[in-house]
DNA sequence: TCCGTATTGAACT
DNA sequence: AGTTCAATACGGA
């Protein structure tokens, strides 16, 4: 029997986030698919209520990151992946809103400097995008990078914040 | 074990 | 200023 999580639209001004939920927190969140409409007509299923309180959370942090602003609070997190690309992950948290990094002060700041580029498929692999900041680290010469979500997303998740690209 | 990667910096035109 | 290239850590097949 698969790993099952509880999915629920995210509903922004920008479209309708994803969200999984797993038993321990938030485990996945998902860029709106474009050109359709909303990701889930739901079915009458029973949330845990304490699901119900994360997802207000991450619905509330979501909204803020996309005006550019620092969420108050966070859901909590439980994401898959291994230590290297939890220490990453942890990284990125620290980088604040309107501050960007490049993948080899990330690799430094987890104290393995030589693995920019291992760096580079942690963020791919990120689960939570937006709020797990992926869209804030630049390569070294200021270059925009990639983004997994699609480089309009990271783009517009600078502007929002008033980075200049 | 081999391959690709959201890199980097140096050494070249 | 643009191009090539090797080094490098990690994860998936």
């Amino acid at each position: 029997m698969k790993k099952q999580f509880l999915e629920l639209p995210a509903v922004t001004c920008d479209g309708n986030f994803t969200a999984r939920y797993s038993e321990k927190g938030l485990a996945e969140l998902n860029f709106p698919k474009v050109g359709r409409a909303s990701p889930r007509a739901a079915k009458k299923e029973i949330f845990p209520a304490k699901i119900c309180g994360w997802h207000r959370v991450t619905e509330a942090a979501l909204k803020n990151v996309l005006a550019g602003r620092a969420p108050k609070k966070f859901p909590p997190l439980d994401l898959a992946g291994t230590d290297f690309q939890k220490s990453v992950w942890r990284a990125l948290r620290k980088i604040s809103s309107g501050k960007t990094k490049s993948y080899g002060e990330i690799a430094r700041a987890i104290g393995k400097p030589k693995a920019v580029r291992a760096v580079g498929g942690a963020c791919g692999a990120n689960p939570v995008p937006v709020l797990i900041p992926c869209h804030r680290v630049l390569a070294a010469d200021g270059k925009i990078g990639g983004f997994s979500g699609g480089l309009d997303w990271k783009r517009r998740l600078l502007a929002r914040e008033g980075v200049k690209v």
